[in-house]
DNA sequence: ATTAGTTTGTTGTATGATACAATCATTTTT
DNA sequence: AAAAATGATTGTATCATACAACAAACTAAT
C-alpha cells in the first residue's frame, strides 16, 4: 500500500492529539485524567487504585495521587476495603457525578460542533474507524 | 443525527489519545514536543521562537525552553538574526535530522503495524477523516 | 535625537501528568 | 512465627505547559 497513507495518518495523529489536548485544556474544568478516572468509576463502579491503574495502564503511584486529589476535591469517596486492610475502594460521589456529567455534556457539544456539516455517514465511519484503530493499537502495540 | 455517534467519537478520542501518547512514551526517544518542533524546522526551515510558538499555538516561553533544550542536545543551531538583535533563528542540525528521521521511521513502522489487515480503502478513509476532523477543529474550536 | 512604548526572548514560579524507588502496613506463604 | 508478597502512599524526578516579570533591542512620537 501507498507509503503516503501511513505518513498522512502519522502526521494527522500528531496534529490531532495536539489540537484536542489544547482544546480540552482551554475548555474543560476537570482535566483529562480526572475525567477519565471519574468516568471509569461512574461506569464500572468502585475500584481500588490497583484496579484503576491496571485498567488505565498507569502506574499505581500516578493513580494514587490522582485519586487523592479527587477525594480532596470531593469527587470521590474513599472507602476501606473490608476484605483487605491495605486497600480501599474509591467511589464516585454525587458531586463527582454532577461534574462528570457537566463535562461530558460540554465535550459532546464540542464534538457536535466539529462535526457540523459532515454527513451522517462520514461521522459514523469516523467513529467506527477510531474504534477500530484503538482496538488494533491495544492488540499490537 | 444519532447522539450515540457523538458519544462514541468522544469516548474513542479519549482512548485514542491515551493509547497513542503512552505508546509514544514507550517507543520514542525524542518526546512528542521535540519531535513536532524538529519536524517543523526540518520542513519549513529556520524559525524564531515566536514564529514557532505561533505555528504550534504554544506560549513563547514553552517554545523557548524547548528550543534551549534541543540546542543543548545538539538537535538545532541557534543563529542570531542579523535583521533584529533581539531574535534568533533555530535551524535543525545534521544530528537533529538524523534523529528526526529515525524517529519518523519508527513511528511509521508502528502505524503500518496497527493498520495491518485493514483494507487500503479503510486506511485511506481514516487518514482523510482525521485530516478533515483536524481542519474542522482548527476552524471552529 | 531623546523619550516612551512595543516586541522578542529568557527566567522564575506554578500546575498537571507521569514513572521509579523507597517505605509502611497488612496479608499470605512456608 | 518468620519470611515473602502485596496494596497503597510518598519522595524525587521529568516533561509539557502557561503566566508574570524582566532585560535587551527595536520603533514611534515628540
Amino acid at each position: 500500500m501507498d507509503e503516503k497513507t501511513f505518513d498522512t495518518i502519522d502526521r494527522e495523529i500528531g496534529v490531532f492529539i495536539r489540537r484536542i489536548v489544547l482544546s480540552e485544556k482551554r475548555n474543560d474544568t476537570l482535566g483529562r485524567s480526572t475525567y477519565i478516572l471519574l468516568g471509569l468509576l461512574h461506569e464500572e463502579g468502585p475500584a481500588s487504585v490497583k484496579m484503576l491503574a491496571n485498567r488505565l495502564q498507569l502506574d499505581v503511584s500516578t493513580v494514587s495521587r490522582q485519586a487523592a486529589g479527587m477525594e480532596k476535591k470531593g469527587f470521590v469517596h474513599k472507602l476501606p476495603n473490608p476484605e483487605d486492610g491495605r486497600s480501599y475502594f474509591y467511589q464516585i460521589s454525587e458531586r463527582g457525578k454532577k461534574d462528570l456529567l457537566e463535562n461530558r455534556t460540554r465535550r459532546l457539544k464540542r464534538v457536535r460542533k466539529v462535526l457540523e456539516g459532515w454527513t451522517d455517514e462520514e461521522s459514523q465511519v469516523f467513529g467506527r474507524l477510531l474504534q477500530k484503530y484503538n482496538k488494533s493499537v491495544q492488540e499490537r502495540l
